[in-house]
DNA sequence: TGCTATTCATAGTTTATGTCTATGTATTAT
DNA sequence: ATAATACATAGACATAAACTATGAATAGCA
């Protein structure tokens, strides 16, 4: 059965002849003659009686035109709901954020997005790197918010931001109310340190051995809030995100610049190279940027 | 759009991947790749993301997906149901009958017709023959039950039964009791006569004619119960249709057989040369054939 | 890091099938 | 009876789907 052969079937019935169904169609009337003759014969029975001037539906032919007319009409559909329903944000979407950008930025990022979609499915997940990486390669994500370096060749990254790493100091140490702050004074405090499972851990290890800053760890934790409470009780200065300074600050901790050469990250959308990026996930891509907690306007 | 596009995509859909999805479709996979293709290109945004060993559904492919898999089984759905339709008796059945005949088959006709199928739809038009006949030719009726000659070239008959026309006379007239009944008695008595636009009256009209009866004709009526009621009344004796002395008698009639020439009339089934019997028709005229009331067992 | 498997895309050829023109047959109207 | 109209049929043609062969790219494995 086809399409085609459908839409003569109804033409033939709406205009009661096989001639005039031809010329509504634009075609030959002996194609009508041949394509309806299969569809009879797929079907089983004779649709139309020919009674030489005119030709009228049998009971086959009658109960088969309801069922042509809607899928006929559900073919229709397709063509025009499909482009529309985008357009209107339908569908679904899957993201995952490092442990260390959504504190701050999903609630922000899932209250819009929800507006300005109601009704596509947002689905999020919280995921190392590594994991958002191996998800996004497989498919399972469509869309990471992460910051570099993503080394994968199987990904593409779109830079959202740079972000700027503060450091964090309660008042118990003279780091908070000093005029500046050196990079090589970081190693005159204890430090907290974040683990390294996480980038911001890495990042902020690497910085440190590129400045040829030895650090004087004091701790390590896996979770960038622990580091900030650790911080705000005293034990020690850290290097945190700014926007977690802009975001979540806590009274008793001072966040300040290094003058003399500022560490940084950069905060990156990241998909997958072969994958077609769909309308919602440029849409959510660009809500994170304007989203993300930043007291520099755009970079 | 066509329907193997949409097969195609079903199968990519379900086995997740093109090659196997060929395979499945006992087509090469160069095939579904072409034809994805197009329909990628009519709906105006990619169905799949092909990953190089995978592909997955984009959104675009997702919304397809449960529009292409109702269509795909409506489709199935017309294949099966329309023959199980028309064996379970489903659609719609015009027929018409003349007035000297649907008095007696009609109420048993309709009652078994209705209990067998109920769901069919059954039209019934009471007609002269010549209204019958422009109405089959015309399709508005599908059968007809009339008597014959039916002389329309577009029109074919099926013979149902031969019915023998008795006198019926009141005890008023000695030939209710003679021993046998002769033609040419006929014209001892006042006869009652059916009108000629009737097939009936034209058909004693021309029975009389043959066998040389002249007959004293008292009264024109245009209906058949009237002649009979005339008769019952005494006022003359009348030919009528076997049918009707077995399903209307009247006390007062009696009704006889001539001796030495019966008068008859060939009942049929009437029909479109052109058309297809539909099921319901074939069953219909099978049901008038059996409650067709009638002492002789078949002839 | 190469090597091999697998998988989808592309190109060109073949096959299948829908469409066309021409013509036949039958019905309807004049 | 004749002309006109309408559907069917036959054969030629064109379109489009299928195939084979091959290419490109990825993923698994040594």
């Amino acid at each position: 059965m086809e399409i085609h052969q459908l839409t003569y079937f109804i033409a033939i019935v709406e205009t009661g002849s096989f001639s005039k169904a031809a010329e509504r169609s634009n075609v030959a009337q002996p194609s009508l003659s041949q394509q309806i003759k299969k569809l009879e014969t797929e079907i089983g029975h004779l649709l139309f009686d020919r009674l030489g001037r005119r030709v009228v539906l049998t009971n086959a032919g009658k109960m088969l035109m309801p069922k042509a007319q809607r899928i006929l009409d559900e073919i229709q559909g397709i063509k025009v709901d499909i482009p529309s329903d985008i357009e209107e944000g339908q569908g679904s979407l899957a993201v995952g954020f490092i442990p260390t950008i959504s504190p701050f930025v999903l609630p922000g990022v899932i209250r819009r997005f929800s507006q300005e979609f109601p009704q596509a499915s947002l689905e999020v997940h919280e995921d190392l790197t590594e994991d958002i990486i191996r998800k996004l390669v497989s498919a399972e994500l469509d869309v990471g918010i992460t910051s570099l370096p993503i080394k994968n060749k199987m990904l593409q990254t779109e830079e959202l931001l740079t972000e700027t790493l503060l450091v964090a100091s309660s008042s118990k140490y003279d780091i908070a109310s000093r005029a500046s702050i050196l990079v090589k004074e970081l190693n005159d405090f204890p430090f907290i340190a974040l683990n390294e499972v996480h980038c911001l851990g890495e990042q902020v290890q690497s910085f440190c051995y590129q400045k040829e800053v030895d650090l004087r760890i004091v701790c390590h934790t896996s979770q960038l809030s622990t580091v900030h409470k650790c911080v705000a009780m005293g034990l020690g200065i850290s290097l945190v995100p700014q926007a977690l300074a802009i975001n979540d600050p806590i009274e008793e901790v001072s966040y300040r610049a290094i003058s003399d050469s500022l560490p940084q990250r950069k905060i990156v959308a990241t998909t997958h190279i072969k994958r077609h990026r769909s309308y919602l996930a440029k849409q959510f891509i660009e809500i994170v940027r304007s989203e993300y907690p930043s007291n520099i306007i755009s970079e």
